[in-house]
DNA sequence: TCTTCTACTTAACGATGTTATTTTTTTGAC
DNA sequence: GTCAAAAAAATAACATCGTTAAGTAGAAGA
């Protein structure tokens, strides 16, 4: 019986530690999420990561690899969220056609609610959607083969014409990227509501693209 | 006589160091080209430039403010390539339907051309189409209402929908540069001849739109 | 020839990511 | 409770970066 207590505490001990790593981790990643927002890509130091949760900058590497991992590790967090509300989006409806105009318009929220992220994903290091999380087998970028879906599907309801559905996913992908990533890197050009009438237009000109190839 | 003489050896010297500089700012100019386009932006730095031409780095300070005035004018260097080219497909026909699709090829073009360019001016940089060249009264981004120009006369020719010249513009200009964007930085999704036919459908759509609005 | 100015270098500062080493703390067995 | 082993964190340092202040060699000009 004495055995069992002493195994008890151990592995209670055990699990304590683990959960301390693990949030230490997540403070390391949520003080690093929170520079990133702040001050960009260069305000997010090891240093200063450090600095803000009370450690040295040394340990920040028993719980990441580089500054890359660190990076990578915030940058997931938001595309985590991106490609959970493209899910929602294609979930909303079984109607293949709104299906399709649901999944742009979520795509272009996200990156009109989340420039830094969508421009740190999309602009500055898409190396990032090529490389895999660890744990899977895939390129995050696969996250918009459900685009590819919803086209596929909307080809075999017949509401678009049929075609390479890679093709037609590349153009409806190629267009709201365009007018997002506009949008974001020049504000100065597009004040006054004009960045919503350029992303409407530009989904109605995929959209119809697709329905007649 | 004597004199006009001294003053003749006075000015020539002049002109000869005023040349000197220029030629090294030039130099300057060509090994941070250079380094640029071999290793990227990480890869352009001031010590390094400093190493290929044969002098110590504070010696570009004498030519350049600093690491981003060297690098704005690397850029320029790309950038005044690019709307000569927008320029000259602007002035390759008087057609107003084919100059608008001359212009959209020539700007995909140059940024299928010039890729670590493209990337730099409007992904990595694009702080640097807002900013004004010197000698100049507009950001650099002013270049691309040649755009703007080709949709009005074609709208005033009456082969295109009449409505928001600035809208349109945009619309063009967001569909070429999602397209250009997407084939440069995710190069591992659009291989064999992919970009080309993204691009020509994207260009399509984007012209088809502007047809009918 | 002497002074002044120009072009350039030397040396250094502060900051970065990162690593090897050392100290501190905690664990687990006797 | 003591003590060795292991884990966690800190210290110190390295190489590199952009950048600046101070100093130096040499040409320009009188």
């Amino acid at each position: 019986m004495n055995v069992t207590r002493v195994q008890r505490i151990r592995t209670a001990s055990s699990e304590r530690r683990d959960r301390e790593k693990q949030e230490l981790r997540q403070a390391i990643l949520t003080a690093a999420q929170k520079l990133f927002l702040a001050h960009g890509y260069e305000g997010l130091s090891m240093r200063l990561v450090a600095e803000q949760i009370g450690y040295t900058p040394t340990t920040i590497y028993l719980y990441f690899e580089d500054k890359d991992d660190l990076l990578f590790a915030v940058m997931d967090q938001a595309y985590d969220r991106f490609t959970a509300d493209l899910e929602a989006a294609y979930h909303s409806t079984n109607d293949p056609l709104p299906r399709v105009r649901s999944l742009a318009e979520a795509y272009i929220h996200f990156a009109l609610q989340n420039p830094e992220a969508y421009q740190m994903i999309f602009l500055q290091r898409p190396d990032f959607l090529m490389k895999w999380k660890v744990g899977t087998k895939q390129p995050r970028a696969a996250s918009l083969s459900i685009l590819k879906n919803a086209i596929q599907q909307a080809q075999q309801a017949g509401v678009i014409s049929t075609g390479d559905v890679e093709l037609q996913s590349d153009v409806l992908w190629a267009a709201v990227h365009g007018a997002a990533a506009l949008a974001i890197t020049m504000p100065g050009l597009f004040g006054h509501g004009r960045i919503e009438r350029t992303m409407a237009m530009v989904l109605e000109a995929a959209l119809h693209s697709l329905s007649q190839q």
